[in-house]
DNA sequence: TCTTCAACTGTAAGATCTTACAGTTACGCG
DNA sequence: CGCGTAACTGTAAGATCTTACAGTTGAAGA
């Protein structure tokens, strides 16, 4: 059934360099594997209480609409399952969704009323923190199993590359999301506050004075633009600008 | 080429108990996709300095030995495109790689003198702070194409799975990696840390005295097993415990 | 050579967190 | 009705972080 391979798809998105491209290629994946509509979401951990939001839609913009005003983010259990989970979900009206409340069933069958009857969504998460999805919907009512079967990996690594092509086009184009680079040592200094050390058995550790490490820490404070030091752990940890260690 | 389906690997992961029968699967998917060897590794982030590794090796053992006594983890490129990284990764002893250091060629000579010449590296990120990547292996001393071009989609989908697999084994049989639950007032509390705010701040925020505030953030404390603040900014962040939110 | 930047250091007042003490109230479950 | 649990509250001493002041040193690049 496909008409387009999956490399060329995905050599699209790669050389996309604005979001209208992009879509494009959505929409051409769409099609080659049988569904009517996407969306692709992603959510970049800018702030954790008003965090950034990105979307390419290829639903109908009054259930965009409708969406958004009831803030159904939050009930939307593709959402909900793609944000905490690593494996695509497969949705339709009944089957699919273990005991919905009544809440999700109302918005279940408002999605339909859209012609967003069934789907796929496939979650990604990265090393910075963003949380990314892409979800193919279909007019049927009962998913289609082996028109799933065929999109399943496909989907998958699509969506990959995809949100990488996302970025690329935000952070070149839009500019609100501007990466600070943290040196080395402030790193160090701030990997050391993870694991619940003081300024002074910090300044033990790497061998330099107290008044040291809170230089340091003073500094990503003012990079990352935070108030304080337990904003700046979770500004640095969330976008991955510190990572567990490797090294033993 | 592939004799057994995508889905029915995937179905193979799900029914799996055991790390053998993990490790199964997974050769069944080198020989079907025409690799020699795999290997699986994930990081859990336990602790930033000292976190908690699973491996899962169809490597040769001398070659395994040789690298953890040279905490290869460091230099192995694979890993540290992974790392950073969502979409898998082609490498060989030379095109791929982008002027590697003198480290990382030597690094790259000694893995093909144990058969490991060239492959393919699928990255996956969870939304609970797991790294976990899958790395198939081939003799070949260029990678091939078309066998790549096969394996890539399959790769990226079997990886997710692999990893949720490997996360359902150990929480069940390996008993370390311990879940703790945080109440929805402890998040609550914690997310307005995470944002820079005061206890007094967070208390007028929820409504609520500012001893309760610190009462939940000590309870968040113990809960978690750290030491300080900031350590359980860092571990709920980390770990996922919250997440940057839907509500606008 | 001049500039930029990472890395480094000292003092001190005031703000904030940590820890120890000792409780109350409301809800669901067996 | 007892039990466990979430949620809530007060006081106070001591530890730690924050912010303001004012710098030095060495290496890399224009």
């Amino acid at each position: 059934m496909p008409v387009t391979g999956c490399i060329d798809l995905i050599e699209a998105l790669s050389s996309a360099g604005t979001v209208d491209e992009l879509h494009t290629v959505c929409s051409r994946l769409c099609e080659d594997y049988g569904f009517e509509r996407f969306i692709y979401g992603s959510r970049i951990p800018t702030s954790f209480v008003k965090p950034y939001f990105i979307f390419i839609s290829g639903y109908p913009k009054a259930w965009r609409d409708h969406y958004t005003q009831n803030n159904y983010m939050v009930v939307d259990p593709t959402v909900v399952y793609c944000a905490e989970n690593i494996t695509p979900m497969l949705w339709d009206g009944r089957s699919v969704l273990h005991d919905p409340t009544p809440e999700v069933q109302r918005f279940m069958s408002e999605a339909q009323d859209f012609g967003i009857s069934s789907g796929i969504s496939f979650p990604v998460h990265s090393a910075q923190g963003d949380f990314a999805m892409l979800s193919l919907a279909s007019e049927l009512q009962v998913i289609n199993r082996p028109m799933i079967d065929q999109v399943l990996p496909v989907g998958q690594l699509f969506t990959a590359y995809l949100h990488e092509a996302v970025r690329r086009v935000f952070d070149s184009d839009v500019l609100p999301l501007t990466r600070v680079e943290l040196t080395q040592r402030e790193k160090e200094c701030l990997l050391w506050v993870t694991e619940g050390k003081t300024n002074w058995e910090t300044s033990r550790i790497l061998n330099i004075s107290e008044r040291t490490v809170v230089f340091h820490l003073q500094n990503i404070q003012t990079k990352l633009g935070v108030s304080n030091r337990h904003q700046a752990v979770a500004r640095a940890v969330a976008q991955g600008f510190i990572q567990p260690q490797f090294t033993q």
